[in-house]
RNA sequence: GGGGGUGUAGCUCAGUUUGGUUAGAGCGCCUGCCUGUCACGCAGGAGGUCGCCGGUUCGAGCCCGGUCACUCCCGCCA
């Protein structure tokens, strides 16, 4: 590399070069000012290096006065530095820049925020001057690493025999899923077009089309409201779509993929080369939610029974259990030692999150077996190895215990079970836990409206076979749709598609909608599915959490170069924005209707 | 739409419990001294509507009510 800017990088030099004259370019890092000497650290992409002037040379003043993060050319002499000046801790802590000229090309003013040091700033700071936010090591090392994550996947998925393909930004809304960020269309007044909430239906047409094995990096637009591991707005997906295959031939693809990837950006292990198959149900009787992180080796078990004993006396369960309720307990390891303490703060927590509490005993054994704790006194011993028997505890083990509706105990126990994993410091924070959620019901009861909708994606295929299913009790089909979940982290879902019409128009109808309803929304669809289509499936990791798993971090503003805040705001480039009235009437648009 | 947290100097934070003189520290900035630092050091200085509005009080950064901003969570996210 040489031009007037620079003949090397600021990573660059080393003894080697000792007696050269370079020139370097980049930001002023850092400034240590002894008076009648001065170093500069000069900073880009690549690193660091530093550069000494002293007093004598006409250049002296300029820098001493220099604002940090200004950025100049530095014309000078490589010089070995002297033993015991060296720094050890830089690639180029051997060698020193003997400044001889200059050439401020960017003079910075006063900072709103330092580049230098790994100080924590308030977010709509970083937001407002997202450039300085970037030059800081930790956020360009994110960004970077994002960057060789994208480059790596579509190097993989070409080699695995994919091909990318791209698909409209501007389409139309759909009615199921996400709110649409909608677009107005000027050609057709009153008409929108939406933004893709994913390429779902394109990447089956692709398909359709005859093109075998599809993949894209895709922009994914939903204007739902954010969470730290959720952009408000976009996000982006490893999109995946394949002919003639069936649900183990996708997880082949994904297990390589991901193995691959996991095991080149991280030192971490990726605890099962093949991902467990965990289905829907199971997942939620074990732990509670259908994205359990596997490296938590509690369980969850149902010992609703166990209450229905004449030898157990713990009425306010066996009450709850009488009119419906069921109980499910959390058993610890070898805890009878830990202190009161312990179990009280688990119970407190617990009523905290919104629970009725946690009851919970330690089992004993002295002559015979018994539960020490508020509660231990109302079983017998008969029904403490009955307990034991189902949930293969042991003497010295505890358990948590948590009665009330199904979908509470659930939603309760999922998270004590990471709360006392913590506690008690089970989780192994060096390893990737894969696995995948198989055997989705099709539908799911709304709580609200208690109607029946698809729990997942409308388009997936139903397991069994097509003239045996039972559509009387559609809560009970299952289908070829599919999860894939690391440490906890849902990094996508995916299905085997329906590709057959009349099956189609069955499955919408038990949702709600009838055959004109479906044509209206989905005609594209159905029609290529008229035409002779392939048996396809596919599945979407999304890209913004694999990097945020790889980076280490718990915020996706960390792997991504220029977020929106949790408004949805684009602090830096002020959007969004209002615009002219001359926009507006091209447009057909009005803003002036007031909400409900 | 709802709940929690935070808001004091350009930045990071202390002070709020128990209301009471001129609201402090570090970093940064400015001035001076300093030839081997790499978080350079030393001395001095500037910098504040204590988010905003209202209330209680002789007196409010501190108590009360409202509001705004940021953030985390619930709802939402096929």
């Amino acid at each position: 590399m040489m031009n007037k800017y620079r003949t090397h990088n600021c990573s660059e030099l080393k003894q080697t070069h000792a007696g050269e004259t370079v020139s370097l370019s980049g930001w002023l890092h850092r400034k240590r000012d002894h008076g009648n000497l001065l170093f500069i650290d000069l900073r880009d992409h690549y690193g660091l290096t530093q550069c000494v002037v002293e007093n004598n040379n006409k250049f002296f003043s300029i820098l001493e006065k220099l604002r940090s993060e200004s950025v100049l050319t530095i014309i000078g002499k490589v010089v070995k530095r002297e033993k015991g000046t060296e720094n050890f801790e830089l690639p180029t802590g051997e060698i020193e820049v003997d400044v001889q000229s200059i050439k401020i090309l960017s003079e910075a003013k006063d900072l709103p925020m330092p580049v230098f040091g790994e100080q924590d700033y308030p977010e709509d700071i970083r937001l407002k001057y997202r450039f300085l936010d970037l030059r800081r090591e930790e956020m360009h090392k994110n960004i970077i690493l994002r960057s060789k994550v994208v480059s790596f996947i579509r190097s993989e998925m070409l080699k695995l025999g994919f091909l990318e393909y791209q698909t409209p930004i501007l389409t139309s809304s759909s009615p199921e899923g996400a709110r649409d960020f909608l677009v107005p269309s000027r050609l057709n007044p009153g008409k929108f077009y939406a933004l893709p909430q994913a390429p779902q239906q394109f990447k089956q047409l692709i398909m359709v089309s005859g093109f075998d094995k599809y993949f894209q990096i895709a922009p994914c637009f939903r204007d739902e409201d954010a969470r730290a591991d959720r952009s408000p707005g976009e996000f982006y997906q490893l999109d995946i779509e394949m002919s003639f295959v069936e649900q183990e031939d996708i997880f082949k693809v994904l297990e390589i993929l991901m193995v691959n990837l996991f095991q080149k950006f991280s030192s971490k292990k990726v605890l099962n080369n093949k991902f467990p198959r965990i289905p829907y149900n199971e997942a939620m009787l074990k732990y509670g939610t259908d994205k359990p992180d596997l490296r938590n080796p509690l369980l969850i078990n149902d010992i609703t029974n166990i209450f229905t004993r004449d030898d157990v006396k713990f009425d306010i369960f066996k009450k709850l259990v009488k009119s419906g309720s069921i109980v499910r307990c959390i058993v610890t390891k070898k805890t009878k030692d830990k202190p009161r303490s312990f179990f009280d703060n688990i119970d407190k927590w617990s009523k905290e999150q919104g629970a009725s509490g946690l009851a919970y005993f330690t089992l004993e054994k002295n002559e015979k077996i018994s539960a020490k704790g508020p509660v231990g006194k109302f079983f017998s011993e008969d029904s403490l190895k009955e307990i034991m028997k189902i949930t293969k505890a042991e003497v010295g083990d505890s358990l948590f215990l948590a009665c009330g509706k199904i979908n509470e105990i659930e939603k309760i126990l999922s998270i004590s079970r990471d709360k006392i994993a913590k506690d008690l410091n089970l989780i192994n924070e060096d390893q990737f836990a894969f696995c995948w959620i198989v055997d989705y019901p099709m539908f799911e009861l709304d709580e609200q409206t208690k109607k029946i909708k698809f729990s997942h994606n409308p388009f997936s295929m139903p397991q069994g076979e097509i003239e045996k299913l039972d559509f009387k009790d559609p809560l009970k089909i299952k289908a070829y749709q599919y999860d894939i979940v690391c440490n906890g982290v849902e990094l996508s879902s995916g299905a085997i598609r329906n590709h057959v019409p009349e099956l189609m128009y069955k499955l919408f109808s038990i949702a709600g909608y009838d055959k004109k309803k479906v044509e209206e929304k989905f005609s594209g669809m159905l029609n290529a599915l008229s035409y002779g289509a392939p048996p396809h499936g596919g599945i979407a990791p999304g890209l913004d959490r694999i990097v945020m798993l790889l980076a280490n971090e718990k915020n996706i503003r960390e792997i991504t170069l220029f977020p929106m805040n949790q408004n949805a705001q684009d602090l830096m480039m002020k959007a969004p924005s209002e615009v002219e009235p001359k926009q507006l009437k091209e447009l057909s648009i009005k803003t002036d209707i007031k909400k409900d």
